[in-house]
DNA sequence: TTACATAGTGTTATATTATAACATTTAAAT
DNA sequence: ATTTAAATGTTATAATATAACACTATGTAA
């Protein structure tokens, strides 16, 4: 098991509290009063994170949270589905989905190792709005 | 159907001669000689051009490719395979994958209107090296 | 223990990606 | 012809991310 380093921890305490994604920058201006004063001091405990799978980057938002699953830190297989009008962003844990999508073979025949996923909707409630 | 304006046009044509996905500034560079100067009038190209389907963002990469497929324009539903060797980046046009994704429906009941999915591996070429 | 290797930190500077704001022009619709 | 929407040109700036270098802590193995 992996334990954290002093700056790892800070940051993945903070992306861990938070209920939204919370991108670089946020994240620096929450930690600089626990003494990390520069992005490169995030960057590289979000790259540790996101190597060892306790963190994701949303990639069409540019920002972190913490995995909500317990399988990710080997399988580097990952989706969400994100409220295009909220912004709330989720987790999905679906063996059906993963399962599909880990034996997915291209007819250009790669073999693939890992992937990400975005589902972009209305969540439950913006859609009453 | 939609036809191009001018910088629209310049853009698209770059994009779409080129074999590799294209990053925003270096697009720019390679269309300064047609007086396009600016970043911002490559982003708002760029952003039409997404909008309706003609190209993709490669979220990951931060970068484009022109749409190898036909049904794009209205599904707003895409897939990529990437090589993380080689960084080659292939459209995947594959009806099955498309079903399943289409129809995919979250236990949190979220209905999506779209998703983006990329895969990461290494393509036939740098698997034998 | 001492030597070595690996990972993490602190810091400054800089690169890369993307948008705000505003004035003007072009194209399309009534 | 008038109005509206879309696109353009321009300057400035915001937001995201990495390079380079010096140093420190931690683990491993002779
Ligand atoms: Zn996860
Ligand atoms: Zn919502
Ligand atoms: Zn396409
Ligand atoms: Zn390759």
């Amino acid at each position: 098991m992996h334990t954290l380093s002093k700056n790892q921890q800070i940051i993945f305490d903070i992306i861990d509290k938070s209920r939204e994604p919370m991108k670089a920058y946020s994240i620096l201006f929450n930690v600089q009063k626990k003494g990390i004063k520069a992005p490169l001091q995030v960057y590289r405990a979000l790259d540790k994170l996101v190597e060892i799978g306790k963190i994701h980057k949303i990639e069409s938002r540019n920002a972190f949270i913490a995995c909500q699953n317990s399988s990710c830190q080997v399988s580097k297989a990952t989706a969400f589905s994100i409220c295009e009008s909220c912004e709330k962003v989720t987790e999905i844990n679906n063996s059906s989905l993963s399962k599909y999508l880990s034996n997915f073979k291209d007819k250009a025949g790669m073999k693939y190792s890992k992937y990400n996923l975005e589902f972009f909707g209305l969540c439950k409630k913006c859609i009453t709005k």
